[in-house]
DNA sequence: CTGAAAGCGCTAACAC
DNA sequence: GTGTTAGCGCTTTCAG
């Protein structure tokens, strides 16, 4: 009981108490339960579960130790997973994460039924959204102003004269992707553009498949003049068609790419590069300090709040 | 009690009473409490504690997905930390998972004086050292086989007729850049080459000072044909000095990158590169299965195992 | 200022 | 096949 006494720094402990304490702790190499400690009532476990899609995208490392940077020094402790976009996957780990008593959830939901993502089901454990929205799951959420930013790419690109500006995209289930989409229709309709299927790819999950409708785009009788990547996967399986395709082709026009986030060594591609930039590691900062908020008791308002992140258009090369 | 059995999959239930149970869980939305669970004795935890030194590398996010990938098939969870390389932090993070009741350690050690690592301090946590081994810590270790790859390596560029080779590396506390600038001084000794001072940096922390580094080289009186750059924080920042100096100086010959670890896009750079690859995911999930077999109670053998990733000199551009 | 009692949620061991 | 008892390590409450 002393123990605990001056291990909690409470004061009622007599300082040859506290002294022979500490003195028996050092000998013994004794330390706390910590998972005992917080089996009583009232104690929280000083966990928080964070489950990212994949964390060897630079994008979601950087996001991850934005979360760990916020909640260090709340003396908070992750659980980390990787859904690798599987729902089941993420079910899983919420169910664990739970559980293990987690004081609160940072998400970034990989699309689909995720209804065990509710407030009723996830017994009161805050949740804060990361990168990614689920309109099906009312929670906080913390995500870059996807429409807005790629509206204004798009809209600088045609301004520039661009007329077939090619849109290369992961499936529509993915919020970020949806809403990227949609600044890009939405630039093309502001500009009397008309939207043209054989320039439409929302299938590219990774690399090779972005690679891969590159590659379709270039063998168009009419291929595109630019290209819009709806992330930093994609663009780099883009230009790893495109670069070689124009070495090859240097009497063409290089087709120009933009691509939603920046990425290593992107100044030193020997080709047309803009950037719909943000950043991330910001992003996780943020998710963290809102979970901490509501962890330490602000109560849930009414509406979720869904907190934007800003972007900036950064013309990277030539 | 009961339900205690069935979710246990104990024989001994009446299957009218599974069906009861069963009914009830699934109405109240119980879910059992893993932590008053490994309170009793003989439970495991199912937690495991990895600490990075900084997940933003896109290397270790390698690591750190084959550790997942490896211990999840085992319903081990991860608690993640990362020390940025600060030694206090690694030790408080040691403490902390140890006090959480982790069944297991993974760690990338910083460098510097970590003998709380050692296994009596421990308390008898099984240890792996993953990516950066310590000389003074007596725990099984999977390394990359730095010093045979960058041997290799770097006789392969004086097989090609360089004879000013620099080094740029981070601190030599860090074993695997020691081992690295082994590897260099090794392969320039049997070619009767001698080391000099003016082409040796060993303070490259990060990008920044790489390239910082790289400026001064490029200003020597006789600057080096070649650089090796111990890893891809590195690299980048070589390149970054050397491939705008080439755009300004095209008639000079191009300095020749050698690097350790591969990284996005490097066959998209235009400059000539040199990469000493490995596979930082499979390095990941070796050291998850070295630890698993540690913690399902294969006792730790008198030496500590010393795993060698194999390495492969890729020649990436031109 | 210190210690004893009780209970957090769980399961091994023992009744019945 | 089921329930009871006890105890894991901790802290809250209450006695002294």
């Amino acid at each position: 009981m002393s123990v605990s006494r001056v291990l909690n720094g409470n004061a009622n402990v007599s300082s040859e108490m506290r002294r022979k304490v500490m003195r028996s702790i050092a000998k013994l190499g004794y330390y706390r339960n910590e998972n005992a400690r917080s089996l009583r009532p009232g104690q929280r476990s000083g966990l928080v579960g964070l489950i990212v899609t994949n964390i060897d995208n630079p994008y979601y490392a950087q996001v991850v130790l934005g979360i760990e940077d916020g909640l260090y020094s709340s003396g908070r402790r992750i659980l980390v997973g990787t859904s690798h976009n599987d729902v089941d996957r993420e079910r899983k780990l919420v169910r664990d994460f739970t559980a293990r008593q987690v004081e609160g959830l940072v998400v970034v939901p990989c699309g689909g039924d995720e209804s065990f993502l509710d407030a009723a089901q996830l017994n009161d454990v805050p949740l804060v959204l990361a990168s990614r929205e689920q309109p099906l799951v009312k929670a906080d959420c913390v995500v870059i102003d996807d429409f807005e930013g790629s509206m204004r790419g798009v809209a600088e690109f045609i301004s520039q004269g661009h007329r077939r500006i090619a849109f290369l995209g992961n499936a529509p289930t993915v919020s970020t992707s949806q809403r990227r989409f949609e600044g890009y229709a939405r630039a093309l309709g502001d500009a009397s553009l008309t939207l043209s299927d054989e320039l439409i790819h929302r299938t590219c999950h990774d690399q090779a498949s972005a690679t891969a409708a590159t590659h379709q785009l270039l063998e168009l009788d009419d291929p595109p003049t630019a290209l819009f990547c709806a992330n930093n996967q994609i663009s780099v399986g883009a230009l790893l068609a495109l670069v070689p395709h124009n070495r090859r082709h240097p009497e063409l026009p290089p087709i120009e790419v933009l691509g939603v986030d920046n990425f290593d060594m992107s100044e030193l591609i020997p080709h047309p590069l803009t950037i719909i930039d943000h950043d991330a590691r910001a992003l996780g900062r943020a998710a963290a300090g809102m979970l901490v908020q509501r962890m330490d008791g602000d109560p849930q308002p009414a509406d979720a709040i869904r907190l934007l992140m800003p972007t900036r258009v950064r013309r990277i090369h030539p």
